[in-house]
DNA sequence: CTGTTAGCGCCTTCAC
DNA sequence: GTGAAGGCGCTAACAG
């Protein structure tokens, strides 16, 4: 194209070569020249001349003229996983829909990296921040406040900020509902569930568990201790927790509630190697949705969070009048 | 804190709150103060009160004086497969060691909202854009010299930059090899084999079926077009297209060539309805990878493309050195 | 209807 | 050792 190598375009080049000033370029190229009642020609030179010279607005630029950068951040422990991914998703689309540039960085789970990803994202002058899958959000939340940069916590609760996270406590009760159902419908024992995977202390598992001893309560069975294996996150924890289960108790559970995907992946790896009929014996839920788990020898019933409702809420969680910190609550949805 | 309010803090504020002049700020604040030896008393003097004011640089403000805005930008369509999602961790790691801010925006292999997001990210002034994921990289790859911002295909090979691609013709070849071996060693058909998945004329599938057949012809089998079930991405095709196989045939290939995780997950769902003795007929092999293939109930085989690899290659390509429109090839690895 | 002017916050010579 | 000045590209008043 016609461009003095180095420099990119700008406003003044196009002056230039439409001879106009600046200022006009800018009216025309900002679509309100039609309120300056600009003169078609003098518009249409201008546009022409833009087109003609490939330009191309400097965001960075108008951003600092107008303290917008027009940026929407936000953070997530990785993409990795079924949950994050639409999570992200349905962050850009909600942010394309407000003519933001999404801005998303996964930080591993990783304070420091947390830290950091989010000053950056400060520095870069985000509109907002979502802060999503982060244990301990508080830090973050205050960072935002110092800049002056609203933020909501996604999944997981914070004291700092806006908070939108699913019902947890419910949706595992409803889980664990169609658990015992179809237990019961086998003759199995209620006795024999089993919780798998998760760490105990945080949130989510907490509620999960809490909503999974609820449910086996109203029916009269209180579990012990021995029978929820929170295990960790990784799925060969899972796997390993699972296989001794069974090596104890000579079975399967006759109901697995199985509290993420990842200790999925591992009971999986763990069931794959038994015959038929151990598998037959157990029904199970995964809380968090993968579409691999429809497709497996196996009875399975998922919970996915609607990451759309999530997000939607999130969004409304920025303006002031819901500013306060009081978690938003929105429940999951059983899938089959 | 201690801020007006509104506004954020600027390097002026601390001057006054220091008693120096803005530059001597901008000096200590970037480090470069025992370059011009700056009084330690000072620099203390301007550390100090930016820290009390909770000052963080406006990096719109310094990326438009320096035309520098450090952003790293990436495309892809979406984060909801291992592989992309894969990709984009290491990309953001890679722009993270370089001390640039990672910018991914997944585009829903939508040209349309490829070009917006290209033309958005280009005006924001990022760095340079890795293209991944597109099968026709080429207008964008005009945007981006038309901006004379630098760019990589990442994937998938276009002509209008320099691309990193994985080796699919050799990686199908070696995975073909592997099923041929275990068909072989089972008294399988090597003329009952079928490859399941993508789409005629699409660069990643057309040369993942070269070596599936180039493998297959080395041991003297040339199946015929019917053994291609190049049936598109969505897993039901792929479930459709296997369930019509195994209605023509009445029963399973000898040998699955699965292209994609898609597809896989459409495999498994036709597969999961099926009697054991079935599954036994059957080795399968699936090109990009997913934990949950390594625990289903069947004989399959993993081929994983290198996204760190890919993602060093792609920011090697960025240096004018490699400025060149070959495409960097690179072997992914086989799994299990 | 269009041009002039004055910054947005920061960095970098160049004087002092 | 430090401060003053100019300008990155753009926009919004305010003049004409």
């Amino acid at each position: 194209m016609a461009r003095p190598a180095g420099r990119k375009t700008t406003i003044y080049d196009i002056a230039a070569a439409a001879n106009a000033s600046a200022s006009t370029v800018s009216l025309v190229l900002n679509g309100s020249w039609a309120r300056y009642r600009i003169k078609e020609d003098t518009a249409h030179r201008i546009t022409e001349a833009a087109r003609r010279l490939g330009y191309n607005v400097n965001l960075t630029a108008r951003g600092l003229r107008l303290s917008r950068s027009g940026l929407a951040g936000m953070i997530l422990p990785h993409y990795h996983n079924r949950f994050f991914a639409d999570l992200a998703e349905a962050f850009e689309a909600e942010a394309r829909r407000r003519d933001l540039c999404p801005i998303v960085v996964s930080t591993q789970r990783e304070e420091a990296v947390e830290l950091n990803v989010t000053r950056t994202l400060l520095a870069q002058r985000v509109e907002f921040l979502f802060i999503a899958g982060v244990p301990r959000p508080d830090p973050l939340d205050r960072l935002c406040a110092a800049a002056g940069v609203p933020c909501v916590n996604v999944d997981l609760p914070g004291s700092g900020a806006p908070s939108v996270v699913s019902d947890n406590r419910g949706g595992a009760k409803r889980l664990t509902g169609i658990l015992i159902d179809k237990a019961t419908r086998r003759g199995g024992s209620l006795a024999a569930f089993l919780y798998l995977g998760g760490v105990a202390g945080e949130y989510a598992t907490d509620n999960r568990v809490a909503g999974f001893m609820e449910a086996l309560h109203a029916h009269g069975v209180d579990l012990d201790p021995g029978c929820l294996a929170l295990c960790g996150y990784p799925p060969a924890s899972a796997r390993d927790a699972l296989s001794a289960y069974f090596d104890r108790c000579g079975r399967l559970p006759a109901g697995l509630f199985i509290n993420s995907i990842a200790a999925f992946e591992g009971a999986i790896g763990f069931t794959s190697g038994l015959p038929a009929p151990a598998l037959d014996a157990c029904v199970a839920g995964c809380f968090d949705w993968d579409p691999f788990a429809a497709c497996l020898p196996f009875d399975v019933t998922m919970l996915r969070q609607d990451v759309g409702t999530m997000m939607r809420q999130a969004f409304e969680a920025l303006t002031p009048a819901r500013q306060d910190a009081r978690p938003l609550v929105m429940v999951p949805a059983i899938l089959a």
